[in-house]
Parts: C-alpha cells; sequence; structure tokens
DNA sequence: CCGGATCCGACAGGATACTG
DNA sequence: CAGTATCCTGTCGGATCCGG
C-alpha cells in the first residue's frame, strides 16, 4: 500500500474495513497512467505494444511497472504465448470492468461540482 | 491540477467533460490528508487545531496548503473571526458533503473486489 | 516484441523552528 | 491560535540504453 493514501481516518463513522476498502479502490485509480491503461483495455484485451501506442506518451518502464501492479492487485491478467517472437496479452478481471460504477458516480459528482462552483462564482460576481 | 492525474484518455467511449470530472473528483480525494479532512469535517465545522489534533500527526505546515487548496477547489469555506486571539473556522460545501455518494460506491467496489482476490486465491491452491 | 537496468529531475510530504 | 519559513527525504515518473 502507497504512504500516500494510508492514513485515512474517521470518514464518518466507518468501520475500519470501509476505510480500507476506499484505499483499495484510490489505489487502484490513483497515479498518471492506471486509468489510461484500464480505459483501453475496456475495450478489449491488447498486447504490450498495443496499448502502448493506444496511449501515447508512456514509456515501456513505466508501462511494465503499472501492468506489474496492476496484476498483482487483481484488476488484469497477464498470458504469455510462447511464440516466436513472444507474444502477451493483457486482460481486465470481472472486477476491474466493475470499476464502471465507481467512474459513474466520480463522473455524477465531478459534473455536479463543477456546476456549482459556477453558479456561486456568478453569484458573488 | 496536478500532473500525476491529467493524463486520463480514452475511458470507454467518454466525451472530454467525462474525464476532466474524473480528474476533478481525484483530485479532491486523492493525497495522503484530503479524505481525513474531509471525514473530521463532516461532522461539525471545526477550527485549525481542531483539525490537527482530530486527524493527529499531521503537521501545520501539510494541514494549511491542504486546507488551501481545498478551498480552492471549492470544497471548504474558510471564516476568519476578528477576535483575540483570531479565531479560524473551516466548514464543508454542500457540494463537499454529496462526495458521500462517490465513497459509498468506492467501498462497495473495494469490499466486493476484495471478496474475488480472496475467492480466487482459493481456487488455485 | 517485451520488457529490464540505470540515471535523473520534480514534487509530495516530514521535521523543526519561528511569527502576528 | 493559526499559521510561515527552511531544510530534508522518499517516491513518482521520464529518458536512454541494453537483453532475451
Amino acid at each position: 500500500m502507497k504512504e500516500s493514501v494510508r492514513t485515512l481516518q474517521k470518514v464518518k463513522a466507518c468501520p475500519i474495513e470501509y476505510v480500507l476498502a476506499v484505499n483499495d479502490t484510490l489505489n487502484v485509480i490513483s497515479g498518471k497512467w492506471k486509468l489510461p491503461i484500464i480505459g483501453t483495455l475496456l475495450y478489449e484485451k491488447k498486447r504490450f505494444g498495443e496499448i502502448q501506442r493506444n496511449i501515447g506518451k508512456i514509456t515501456p518502464r513505466m508501462l511494465s511497472k503499472e501492468l506489474k501492479e496492476l496484476e498483482i492487485n487483481g484488476i488484469i491478467v497477464r498470458k504469455v504465448f510462447d511464440s516466436v517472437p513472444v507474444v502477451v496479452e493483457y486482460e481486465l478481471t470481472p472486477s476491474a470492468q466493475a470499476l464502471g460504477s465507481v467512474l459513474d458516480t466520480m463522473v455524477a459528482w465531478g459534473l455536479q461540482h463543477r456546476e456549482q462552483v459556477i453558479k456561486n462564482n456568478q453569484e458573488s460576481a
């Protein structure tokens, strides 16, 4: 677990498991590349190079590192085909696909919040 | 906007506003202290020192910085009372209180994901 | 084609001391 | 009480080159 999201405390009267659950979710969607990677795999499973081209500016080092983390966290599955040259496919787990609901609420809140901020600015003008 | 969450791309067939909305939400809840601060203010408005004691291990430097960011982002309101000594109160905006729905879905996903991971480990054992 | 190894800058976050 | 100022460390992420 990353240090930066470890210390969530006292969010409402939530039991400790809730706090851990929120941190688990945050660890899966925060950082610069996690969501782009998940996003590009939502359509279909892809190979290393495909992901890299799809995302655009990510270096192989970062892509490799992020894929490894996502695999450890049960977000993607890595399949190696022993051909020559070697082929590796990455695919989302069902759990990862269920992230859609989280993103939906985040979109909803983001849009609503933006509206609210604009309205407040107009009032104070 | 932080660099680390700027490059979200191609998440599903989402229009660009959805991507921005997700980033807005992420900017409000990621980092080590944002959620603890919001959490402690969910009960009631508090003063600087109260927040600091409530959270526990945060330094005044970090607390000040985070509160400033949260204010800029329309998450909290800062009220200064010109008494001696000076009193400053921090309070959540309605928008911030609406974050509960986001946290709820994150909790739900986190719990479900954990279950799924455990189940998969048992199967492969 | 799929990465690993190495080096490097930028920045989040901590420790401590000090002001209005 | 409510912060600032300064310094320091660790982690994130980029660049480049190398290997199976």
